[in-house]
RNA sequence: GGAGGGGUUCCCGAGUGGUCAAAGGGAACAGACUGUAAAUCUGUCGGCGUAGCCUUCGGAGGUUCAAAUCCUCCCCCCUCCA
């Protein structure tokens, strides 16, 4: 099965340029995908063009990851998100780095094949490109009427613009294709890829390499990935699912792909994991059997810790979920010893209270809000109470003035608190 | 530079002197139901709290018993004309 074929049963194709499939069959072909640096990790939402490239490269050709150091001060206008400031550049390093190491994870950047993936930065051939070099290079060779044409652009414009456009953002498409074209001449890179939204600045580069170099290059997208409910993909209530085990720990990336929608799960596992079409066939015909038992689910959250954590870190997610959500009881809690404890909740966020206050009991309301940030207010502790959603070591809480004490720890040093039915919070007594 | 339209609580968006912590929708959180799913229904959704109080409607002043609402100045955004 060919690249393109590959990525086709995954729902991984939107949209590609005629002969794309035919150059990639025509030789080994280098891609790239780019990333901006605003963070010093990758999140899931990443993880989409991440896994092009590797497919890319599984197929057998080159993928290069952009590290959008020059770009990603600009800001896309076809998001809407701001404009972006400056990095400097000791952070765009530093950025850059940490990424890589994330990258080699999925690609093989060390071996001497001929396909191992490179990783490149923009800043590095922007950051002398002056304002009139462009302007002659680049800005030449394409119209201001081509740059309007473009989704990105005209949604910015008109009447129903809710911003204004600066030039800084209209020049993006033009910033980006000058990427692809000093790809397409530095490392005879053929083919960008991306999310759909991309594919306006893509094209630019495409045409801006035909116009200025007669050359061919290619353009493939992906459609954006969405949760069946029309929620945005990758977002929690504590915010961005990160690949960072510091920024989200291994409990929780575990946790977020179990809790993936019946709907969600088929789609979702085609793209994030490598299993084949034969596996995937397989677990959604068990999910359609047994659904509670939610095999999809199951699988697609041990494959994706496993690539991206390690079978380890996946394991001890699993022990802890099964605590967390199984039939585990204050009683059994309280048999957990120390250790067992700790390494089962590991990950779990922990709130540190001082054992001298609570050897005196301090009121609910007190630790939760005050003492400790499990919750930003008194009025929601309260409100949680008074809606049944609290738990402290397995059992519900619903006197908002009970007082925990020294009584209340498990292992002689730690409270369970629970909020809702997914969230736990460790407060340890010190 | 001219004319017009805007800036409201996380987002969208009502509100043009008191009954406004501010309609409605969305998002979010919790409860019920379930399968740690979806859909649905219910509740909550500025802070502290019994009442009640405090902070909030671009910013700063002012009028008034009382202002998101009226006046003055300023900042920012959009459209059209030049």
């Amino acid at each position: 099965m060919n690249f393109i074929e590959e990525l086709t049963w995954r729902g991984m194709i939107h949209d590609m340029k005629p002969g794309t499939e035919e150059q990639l069959q025509k030789e080994m072909t280098s891609a790239y995908i780019g990333i901006d640096p605003t963070a010093d990790s990758l999140h899931i939402g990443h993880l989409v063009s991440v896994m092009m490239l590797k497919h890319f490269q599984i197929a057998g050709h080159k993928p290069l990851a952009l590290v959008g150091g020059a770009t990603g001060m600009i800001g896309d206008p076809s998001g809407k998100s701001l404009e972006r400031n400056l990095l400097d550049e000791k952070t765009l390093r530093h950025n850059q780095e940490c990424l890589k190491k994330q990258l080699a994870k999925f690609l093989d950047f060390e071996s001497d094949a001929p396909n191992a993936a490179e990783l490149v930065n923009n800043y590095d051939w922007m950051k002398d490109f002056s304002f009139l070099d462009f302007i002659r290079d680049i800005g030449k060779h394409i119209t201001v009427n081509y740059m309007m044409a473009k989704d990105s652009v005209k949604s910015r414009l008109g009447e129903d613009a809710k911003m204004g456009m600066s030039f800084t953002e209209f020049s993006y498409q033009l910033v980006q294709g000058t990427d692809f074209l000093h790809l397409y001449k530095e490392k005879n890179c053929k083919l960008q890829m991306g999310g759909s939204d991309q594919w306006g600045n893509i094209t630019t580069g495409t045409e801006l390499i035909r116009r200025k170099e007669s050359g061919d290059a290619f353009a493939l997208t992906c459609p954006l990935i969405t949760k069946a409910d029309g929620g945005k993909f990758g977002k929690t209530e504590s915010g961005n699912i990160w690949l960072d085990p510091k920024l989200t720990t291994p409990y929780k990336f575990y946790q977020f792909w179990l809790n993936v929608s019946d709907a969600d799960a088929e789609k979702y596992i085609k793209i994030f994991t490598l299993l084949s079409k034969q596996e995937i066939d397989e677990l959604v015909k068990e999910q359609e059997a047994a659904p509670h038992l939610r095999p999809l689910q199951k699988r697609l959250a041990k494959e994706v810790t496993c690539m991206v954590h390690d079978e380890q870190e996946y394991e001890k997610a699993v022990e802890a979920s099964q605590i967390l959500f199984g039939k585990a009881t204050t009683e059994s809690l309280a048999k957990l010893d120390k250790e067992t404890f700790l390494a089962v909740f590991e990950g779990v966020p922990t709130f540190e209270i001082d054992r001298a206050k609570l050897d005196a009991g301090v009121p609910i309301i007190e630790l939760l809000a005050a003492e400790t940030a499990v919750f930003p207010s008194k009025g929601e502790v309260r409100r949680t109470i008074k809606g049944n959603g609290l738990s402290l070591n397995k059992a519900k809480l619903t006197d908002q003035d009970y007082s925990v004490s020294t009584s209340d720890l498990i292992s002689e040093a730690y409270v369970l608190v629970q909020k809702g039915k997914k969230n736990y919070y460790i407060i340890e007594a010190v």
